[in-house]
DNA sequence: ATGAAAGCGCTAACAA
DNA sequence: TTGTTAGCGCTTTCAT
């Protein structure tokens, strides 16, 4: 079928070694060099990347593991990986695992079984058992967005809580003081994190929120708006509210429309990501914004220094991204 | 490094061939069953799958391409897509092309050198002589959203004529006569084919609309903008817009709120794509919507039954999907 | 049902 | 610089 290094031996009278090492960047003499590359045009030669990577044990192929595919915040991140690996001459292979823990580890046997060089992570869950046997194999997993609680990997983190201390901070210098949250699951990572935020913003003022004003969502949009409405209900002299992922922050806002409640005049609000819809939103929103392409980028340079063993296997890189704020139209000061 | 196949041959004593058959499903015997079972067990074997398509030549790898992962349109279809193969085995090894025909054109190549074993596109051009190779090999290229003008290859397509026509019909009822049209790129598929479905709404009805009432935009989120207030400041007349895809959509809202433009009130308004967003809006959004999910999943499925020969080469197999339509608040009667 | 042997397309010693 | 050879881990005849 297609054309092998042998029929290029072969065309051109010369040995497998002559035209691997030409293409693998080898010295070939010049007269030899053009004889090549005449057959290679004349066979339609392509280079079978699966016998070179039985041979090498190398694949140049990173494993992507996410959550959910159909996500903004996800999209975007892969996007950013996904052009750097491939720049890198690497392939992306990707599974999207539902936000389910044991499609998570289900993908990582998947990948592994393909030999992927390195897997790229986003965890659904905290646990990162599934890795260790990948891991042992020398080969790098690097994380992004949350890390496992028993197994450390490269990551690649955002500063969760700051983001939402942050926004806590600018309501409270609005002179808000009974600031709704509208938290993340329990147990998840960036909402607990993000709800330590909220924590500490009141702390440092030296105020303690009520209770009452913090309720756990479920990241999705009716989540939000549920959350939003109990919220409103529960708390009558509450002046703001945050919500704390990009579907909820949507969810909220439709439920005030449908409640009738005008933000920023009777309640100050702060959203979250998406900055698209924020300025889509009438008046616009003030959000905390996650520096998506960066965190691609970061996770997937480190993973090429790893590959490539500019990083060594046993030193660990974690870093952590500064989150940003978009100022909207939607805090009143009071 | 990891164990062979070779490594339970010897644990058990049996022969190479023996494994391999109870790795494909063969008949063992009994006794010999358990021992391999046994044997892989404590080596921790898995199938290299490397080694497996370089002999069988066929690596289970689909390769898909897309304009823009950070899409949702295209991450909808991916996600469905990608479901749909990792359940039937098969890995999704994916390439971004930044809706650039040239790059759509090195990721065939790309994936080609890896040898995957079939090609799924959603393409960012009308030419498709870049998948000619590729299907030279007989190897499978089923498109996504539109098709090649000079390349036959199976597909999924939307009626987007039929989409935008409904839309039209449907203002037209509601008595609007001056109904503008923000349009998509010129020369892309989708977007003379909604057009066509604006003009033939019009004729049907026996109306001729003003050439003012349509305008091109290029599907972003400012080009929206930019059409809308275009299209308001040149036709005082104009009663209700419609716009031709999700991008332009919310721009055309942030743009009509700029211009504190009452919507019903003042101009209807038709979208299009994303639900979500058309919910978030208030009042909530007539909108034209595409069935992602199943354009995925019939890709997909289409795709498998060409991998497996249920589906022989030589028939070209086309098919096309219905728009729904979602109503909202934004059209009024006149 | 099982074993022996050949070979998929490539790379990497080693020799020349 | 170039050629010869072995072998990566698997599947697949062909015997047995």
């Amino acid at each position: 079928m297609a054309a092998t290094i042998k029929d290029i031996a072969k065309k051109t009278g010369l040995g497998l070694a002559t035209i691997s090492s030409y293409l693998n960047g080898g010295n070939v003499r010049e007269k030899n060099r053009i004889k090549i590359e005449e057959a290679i045009q004349e066979l339609h030669f392509e280079v079978n990347e699966v016998a070179r990577g039985l041979k090498t044990n190398k694949t140049k192929i990173v494993g992507i593991i996410i959550p959910e595919l159909n996500n903004i915040f996800c999209a975007e991140i892969i996007t950013e990986v996904e052009d750097v690996l491939r720049n890198h001459g690497y392939a992306a292979m990707i599974c999207d695992c539902r936000t389910d823990s044991g499609r998570e580890a289900e993908a990582v046997d998947f990948l592994d079984k393909r030999r992927v060089d390195g897997l790229l992570v986003i965890p659904s869950g905290s646990s990162g058992k599934h890795v260790a046997a990948f891991l042992k194999k020398n080969k790098p997993v690097v994380l992004i967005d949350r890390d496992y609680r028993d197994v450390m990997c490269d990551c690649v983190l955002v500063d969760n809580r700051g983001a939402v201390r942050d926004a806590v901070r600018r309501l409270l210098y609005a002179k808000h003081r009974n600031i709704g949250l509208i938290a993340g699951p329990e147990g998840m990572y960036t909402a607990e994190e993000r709800l330590k935020g909220y924590e500490a913003a009141f702390k440092e003022a030296g105020l303690t929120p009520s209770e009452r004003l913090v309720i756990r969502g479920d990241y999705t949009i009716s989540g939000g708006a549920g959350c939003m409405r109990a919220l409103v209900e529960r708390n009558p002299d509450m002046t703001a509210v945050i919500a704390s992922n990009y579907e909820m922050t949507m969810g909220a806002i439709v439920e005030a429309h449908e409640m009738e409640l005008k933000i920023p005049e009777q309640l100050s609000f702060v959203g979250f990501d998406n900055l698209d819809f924020a300025r889509a939103c009438v008046p616009r929103l003030s959000i905390v914004t996650q520096p998506t392409r960066e965190i691609g980028r970061r996770a997937a340079r480190l993973m090429i220094q790893k590959l490539t063993g500019e990083l060594p296997p046993e030193i660990i890189k974690s870093e952590r991204l500064k989150t940003g704020f978009v100022e909207g139209r939607t805090i009143r000061m009071r």
